[in-house]
DNA sequence: TTGTATGCGTTATCAA
DNA sequence: TTGATAACGCATACAA
């Protein structure tokens, strides 16, 4: 009858719980589950079994006090579909380990009184360092330099330089897609690409440009079409590019939407892809891309790349000190049929 | 040289310190700050003057380890991209309310073990309960009934019926589509659909079936397509469709993404949608309904709705205690131009 | 090698 | 109305 152990009321089971079945003082539990030297092997492989057998687990709350650190970071996000924060959460979090450190995802769903909540909330919890993904790729506000825990801006870079930001090399995103059009051929290329305001539009076309320039080469139609990050405005100014430019022979759209829509257009005017036509996108968005007819090729941030990137700054900002400064991640290009 | 207090430093400023400055001991400090009748109004307004002047925020690890409560829930998720998890999350935290509970999003990419290790890791930081989201609406595996903490399925039903799972109501979705599509005037309606071994497909598709047949009508080609969950599907399903029953004037597809392989091909056939054929999808998956064209009429599975249900049950599990079952969440439908 | 005592930051129970 | 003091669960310096 005894062998029915405690496991399916395991609430609340303690390290005194453990000691006591081990026959041994707290201190020396605790010593044993820690790997501590002094302790006797046969003392410690005793108090390890009785810690599987009530499945014990420390409890990082009593841990964190002493320690002063609990394990945690906050992931505070503005990006309402979670496309961009997802990718740098799961980067972050196998850089952390699962089992290292938690993380806990805020959406502040582009209020700044949400986030000041949500940022109160995590220091209470104490956590150990905050990783800010912005709505989009341009400067946002810094939550200010006298936090006590370390802060990192993700895909968003801070308006403060002297806040540590990761971001996307978008110049060099640009640089990519034209080059490999280029590569395969392709003279007459157009850019679609969404607001003019964002400095992510701004930066790929700039790419763009630059690698056109290098071999002397300019946009077909001699202009960048800003607009908007839409499939509609993709199918809108593809029009206008056939008009203008009849022989265009690719076309680097500015993100993936953007891209659905130039083939739209493109499939409406019966010209081939890429046969006729080549066509990049870009964020690699997969739901778009690889369900495209045909499958897009487009220009990938390396996002969860730049979560890791976040979690392991942030890790030795932690004990050391956090310099400044805004870093690059590089783009990789992911080739598929469009192109 | 006073007049700069404390603010850029504030690392680590505890309930001692805010005594200090306020001259009482911590007991009252801790007593004013949370409302207790018991102390003077004088006194607590100092205290808290002096709370605010340190920038004091409590440290919930302290208050957990007294309270027995750590104010924070796990959210278990295997779904990769987020598509679920992100607006059940959504739900969840504002039903919550954000500076009471905040949560602990953990990704187990649908590997078991990875899941194992999460669960350890939320349990050692004692959160009050679990949210689990699966991967696909099918039912999925318990966790088990010994935990110390309640746990909801939302999304995928546990297999063990004794838990409480929390579920989209996918044969009304079908039904809501169907019925839409009768009372616009459509007769000849078919359903192009995903994996047929999905439980959700089976559903969805009994739903406009029983819709269908109170009005003495039959499926258009008398069969339901499954196939997969993909644009691919949706495009050559819809050619089939259109060689067996040409005359059909609706499609309810089983998803966003088939609708828009299905509009794909009706406008290869230049078919007028809605004119000649309406479309209607399911998921409400913006970025794919709102896009396509004409934007996409689909059913919206109240995801936020059901997160915001398994927060509610969820709490109110945490100190009663939890009944085990399914329930049910409806759809609703979200009218565009498709239909 | 083991155990006792102290403290992490709070809250709660008492006395004063 | 206020202030010692004892928990909460754990880790560690120190004593045995």
């Amino acid at each position: 009858m005894e062998s029915e152990p405690a496991q399916s009321a395991n609430r609340a089971v303690t390290l005194r719980d453990v000691a006591k079945l081990a026959g041994v003082s707290i201190a020396t539990a605790s010593k044993a589950l820690n790997n501590q030297p002094q302790v006797r092997a046969e003392t410690r492989a005793r108090v390890i079994r009785a810690a599987e057998q009530l499945s014990f687990s420390p409890n990082t709350l009593a841990q964190g006090l002493i320690t002063q650190r609990s394990g945690t970071v906050g992931l505070l996000t503005s990006d309402l579909e979670g496309r961009f924060s997802i990718p740098i959460l799961m980067g972050a979090e196998d850089a952390f380990g699962s089992d290292q450190t938690s993380v806990f995802l805020c959406d502040a769903r582009g209020d700044a009184v949400r986030e000041k909540h949500h940022l109160r909330a995590l220091l209470s919890r104490r956590v150990d360092g905050l990783i800010v993904v912005g709505a989009r790729p341009d400067a946002r506000a810094s939550l200010g330099r006298d936090l006590p825990v370390p802060v990192i801006y993700a895909y968003s870079p801070s308006a403060d330089p002297d806040d540590l930001s990761l971001v996307t090399d978008n110049v060099g995103g640009g640089r990519l897609a034209v080059d490999h059009l280029i590569r395969h051929g392709r003279r007459r290329i157009a850019h679609i690409t969404g607001d003019e305001t964002y400095g992510a539009a701004q930066d790929r076309a700039r790419g763009a440009l630059e690698r056109l320039g290098e071999e002397g080469l300019a946009l077909a139609g001699e202009q960048v079409w800003f607009g908007s990050w839409s499939e509609a405005w993709g199918r809108g100014a593809t029009r206008m590019v056939l008009q203008r430019t009849p022989d265009v022979d690719a076309i680097f759209a500015g993100s993936d939407e953007i891209a659905r829509g130039v083939l739209d257009t493109l499939h409406q005017e019966n010209l081939d892809v890429p046969g006729k036509v080549a066509v990049i996108g870009f964020d690699n968005w997969n739901i778009l891309a690889a369900n495209a007819r045909p499958p897009l090729s487009t220009v990938d941030m390396n996002l969860e790349q730049l979560g890791r990137l976040a979690a392991q700054r942030l890790f030795a900002a932690i004990d050391g000190t956090l310099e400044g400064g805004v870093e690059t991640v590089g783009c990789r290009l992911v080739i598929r049929e469009s192109s």
